[in-house]
DNA sequence: TTGTACGCGTTATCAG
DNA sequence: CTGATAACGCGTACAA
């Protein structure tokens, strides 16, 4: 069943089913109607690759994602965050293909480049530059393909879609150091993530402005069983720290049952607070108070702006900051029942577009 | 650039730099070193969407994961698994595509038919079978496409690629038995999970040959939390059980922790078993003894079965089971330490095509 | 509003 | 071993 035996059957051109299947306007009632039932009869399904050949256009983003499965997996931040471009992706009728790519060797990402952009297999894509990946985003630039990242890069005038990891950190740490506590400790998370230094650069931020010392740094990564480990240490040396700011809720979750494992009360003998609160039961389960990013969200504005760059390939770089929120639990003390402080702390949100 | 700019400047035809990008053995060595030097210069690359069109094939294959991306990240087995499709799909030049449907509704499946299918976007099917799917294989059948199953169901004579979970959860608990354990409880996953079931009934096997009684079954679902609370209720009742059987690794973490929480001593107090073994820095922290099966291993065999039902549509179904192994730590007490019992107590493996 | 004619870049078939 | 030539199924100016 093609275009053709349709036509036929409907005693029309080509032409007018084509128009038909791809809702152009300049098609009478009448034939419409009489055309879409034929289609709905025959079951027909337009050919995707002939489709493909004629628009120059193939349906399909990626999503790039730089690091091995089991790594990206430790943590909900990936599986919402490709929860929300599937979204997005349904709604557009854009098929997306999870493209995993370890390395930033120029060989591999060669290899990248031809089997998606110069095969003309992809349309656009969407990376997460956890990692640091100047080549292949100059590469892409140079090519002149399409690709939004989540996670802002200043090295590269970039699409991009984010949210304000400074200026979240630093709420986070205020929160605290509101609290009364002084003695606050940083967990961080690779020092290759720019979200991660953005992160520390808050806290540290917050942390002068109140005269405080920035307390001790434990550079970690974005698990739960190297958070632990650096919270015993942290937990077990001189001068234990009065609170500690994980940069992830699954960091923020070793920090807890390192607490645990000594016989520290929370939030009576140490304050957490975590980075993340996409994990609605785990926050629940532990009554964690954290920073929270709207994952689902950012990976579907991310598909959404990368149609647009799409749709339009004369659109300069679209940017987009989403709004963080301190979620409050019970892990930093206080009484928090009575205060409607959720929306007075959130970070600024900046439209798609706008200049961050 | 195209085949024909390709042509023109190696001055032969299209064909013959057809036949030399898809490595056809009609073309002279001299010829095929010629026309590969200008492509290499040129930067060429064969379009995609013209390619799928006159071969009538997409190069493309999906995998079909019937759960919300949350629930499926919970656990190390998908992560893994999907590693090891993707590893495949590079070597053999397939694109891979996730695809999510988290329903069984007539509806659902009918537009991932339409979108697939139909439209001759995809080429083949991999289908993670953690809950029953009636439906859609039942329709991939009827249109005679090619899929493979990762998980055997009983009700449809699909390919698949499996282990046999039954003999590998009766072996665990013989080991169990043996170590001299008799009040032997397990912690099943959910029964709509054809997997779950039959990690049940091995059970059930070994427990009826050795004349002890089943305990408790408390079922679950494949998570820690869950797991958690089950053992929290085993280890708290009357007939405290000796031994506990968690269907997966991630359960068992969940029991560890409760026997942790109630001071018990593991394998003193009581000895704990998993399942899955993929997780090597989870096995090593918790030295858990486990039941290990080879998960990229099967996402890897399960694409080449694809292919090879691509390649050769007249092929019937086809079928793998891997073996399954005694992974000992120390959650079950015993000194393994001079036991060369790994080779020994392995579940049988079939080859491709082997009726199971 | 509808139809005509051509192009999209490959693969496949057949003849030489 | 090589080269014409015909599909492959659809989009789209352009004409009517």
């Amino acid at each position: 069943m093609n275009l053709e035996d349709i036509a036929k059957l409907a005693g029309v051109s080509r032409s007018t089913v084509s128009r038909v299947v791809n809702n152009d306007a300049r098609v009478s009632a009448e034939v419409r109607e009489r055309v879409t039932r034929i289609i709905d009869e025959t079951n027909y399904r337009p050919n995707a690759a002939a489709r493909s050949l004629a628009s120059r256009r193939s349906r399909i983003v990626g999503l790039l994602i730089p690091q091995s499965m089991s790594e990206i997996f430790r943590d909900a931040w990936f599986p919402v965050m490709i929860q929300g471009a599937m979204d997005a992706c349904q709604e557009a009728d854009l098929s997306l293909t999870l493209l995993m790519e370890s390395s930033t060797e120029p060989a591999t990402v060669d290899r990248l480049i031809e089997r998606t952009v110069r095969s003309h297999h992809l349309d656009g894509l969407v990376i997460s530059t956890a990692l640091a990946d100047d080549v292949l985003c100059a590469r892409l630039m140079a090519e002149a393909f399409p690709f939004v990242c989540i996670g802002q890069d200043p090295r590269f005038a970039s699409s991009f879609v984010d949210i304000d990891n400074r200026a979240a950190a630093r709420l986070a740490t205020e929160h605290l150091i509101e609290h009364g506590y002084r003695r606050i400790a940083f967990i961080a998370g690779h020092r290759d993530i720019v979200a991660a230094c953005s992160r520390h650069e808050g806290y540290a931020d917050a942390m002068r402005a109140a005269g405080l010392p920035s307390g001790p740094v434990c550079p970690g990564e974005f698990n739960e069983h190297r958070a632990f480990t650096a919270a015993m240490d942290l937990l077990a040396g001189p001068e234990r720290p009065e609170a500690i700011f994980a940069a992830s809720d699954a960091m923020a979750i070793g920090v807890l049952r390192a607490a645990q494992a000594l016989g520290l009360r929370v939030p009576g003998d140490l304050a957490v607070m975590g980075f993340d609160g996409f994990e609605d039961d785990l926050l629940e389960s532990h009554r964690l108070t954290t920073v929270r990013q709207p994952a689902r969200a950012i990976g579907r504005r991310a598909i959404e702006l990368l149609s647009a760059l799409i749709a339009n390939p004369g659109q300069g770089p679209l940017h987009e900051i989403f709004p963080a929120t301190l979620h409050l639990g019970a892990t930093c003390g206080g009484n928090h029942d009575r205060l409607p402080l959720e929306a007075a702390r959130t970070t600024t949100a900046l439209e798609p577009g706008a200049v961050a």
